[in-house]
DNA sequence: CGGGCAATTGAACAATGTCAAATTTTGTGG
DNA sequence: CCACAAAATTTGACATTGTTCAATTGCCCG
């Protein structure tokens, strides 16, 4: 049975904005159906059109590109709650491939549907808006952070936005929180070889920054962290849910 | 006496979807005045919000990120018909800033009438949408860039998307398009070091890649630049103008 | 117990960064 | 139009970060 939009065990998550209840029936009408998909699976691929858009419920996967010659490039990491597919929704073509690392629930709906969003709803399509404005700012960070960090930084970077974003959507646990990728994903993120990435990651872990092993990341002293990654600690504001 | 939207001389350009006359003349009411800008000035501040929205009608300029040391990131460089302060129309404030690079004549809108766009035109802001997700997936593919290419297919890369842009915006003359910017701005792009950037430019001089001096850039052979860029050279489909 | 992927480590090497100085171009005032 | 100052480009020598190659170890799962 899947999970009514009403019980969204999302959207009480303190990172994203509150709802009205027309806005949860709207949602709920929107939503067509709910899928599963196993660890490894493409959701969406790179130069495909997609009939479906979907909301991660559960798991996490990565977003990436790639060069003709093979290389990739790991575009950001997804988490519960974020959106897929919307470039396909509007541009017509995903210009990035979405892979599931974990086991995921989505919540998926039909691309033909997106225009009623715009025509009825025109605060959530604003929200995608907004959402779409989130995910340029992120890329310009990431940006700024491939142009300008040494490998230290970067990687301190990567962990702190990793540590943040699960703490913010609730994955918190005794060992951590959940990085069930592997340390070459970091460096296809981060444009570094997997060898330089390991040793890094052993000279935070001396640091005593951050503890990355089993799949579980420990960060005893996040400011400690931020202050190697050469960011200001800032809270950030709640996000729409779509 | 401002530009009359109906005589929008980029609209007629072929990057640009064409838009039916209720769409001029809501863009016409839309838009509040024009105003100049000089080479130099800063119109959006990174982490300030900004009462005007606008459209570049004439002149170059470029965006960019700084870190707290004072590292520099260009995220993009500027065209006429870009649409600027976006993320402060719906994100409440700039991530990043935009300055004039050469004197820029803009098309000004209030903030505060962007949610009118979204009750009254739901088409116009799908457009909106459509614009952020093309933002995000430039900078998709300057992430793909910093990542995983070399200098010299950096290099190669900023300057065949430069020509496009450019040659689509119809900019091209005798000495090939306009290029205002220095080195220092393209290394900052790139990642790269002032040095290295003028090193490698020269290279692709050499190789007859790419000439740019004198404010000009001129690629006698697209496709040879394509090649050094690792880019299979596909048409661009026209986004919309705001 | 064995196979395979992931993580780790050391050593040699290459790409790129830094420093410093010369040269050219650009802009400005007279 | 010229002279001068400031900024941008160019070049060479050298330092460093990060890459590549290669081998080893650890771990999960059948």
């Amino acid at each position: 049975m899947p999970t009514a939009c009403a019980d969204c065990p999302l959207r009480c998550q303190p990172m994203f904005q509150p709802m009205n209840a027309g806005e949860v029936a709207f949602m709920q009408a929107f939503k067509s159906s709910e899928v599963e998909v196993a660890a490894g699976q493409v959701l969406l691929w790179e130069g495909q059109s997609s009939p479906w858009l979907y909301t991660v419920l559960r798991g996490q996967g990565l977003r990436s590109k790639s060069l003709p010659d093979g290389e990739r490039q790991v575009v950001n990491f997804v988490f519960p709650g974020d959106f897929l597919g919307l470039q396909s929704g509007v541009m017509g073509e995903m210009k990035h491939s979405v892979e599931a690392t974990t086991d995921m629930t989505l919540c998926r709906f039909e691309r033909n549907e997106l225009w009623r969003v715009f025509r009825d709803q025109p605060a959530r399509a604003f929200d995608l808006t907004y959402l779409a404005a989130t995910e340029e700012h992120f890329l310009g960070e990431a940006l700024l952070t491939l142009g300008q960090r040494d490998a230290t930084s970067r990687l301190a970077w990567a962990l702190l936005r990793l540590w943040r974003r699960a703490v913010a959507t609730g994955m918190q646990g005794p060992r951590g929180v959940p990085l069930p990728w592997r340390q070459r994903d970091l460096a296809d993120a981060l444009g570094l070889s997997l060898v330089h990435t390991n040793k890094t990651l052993a000279r935070l872990r001396i640091l005593g920054a951050a503890h990355w092993s089993g799949g579980y990341l420990a960060v005893p002293d996040p400011a400690r962290l931020a202050e190697l990654a050469q960011e200001e600690d800032g809270a950030s504001t709640p996000r729409p849910l779509f």
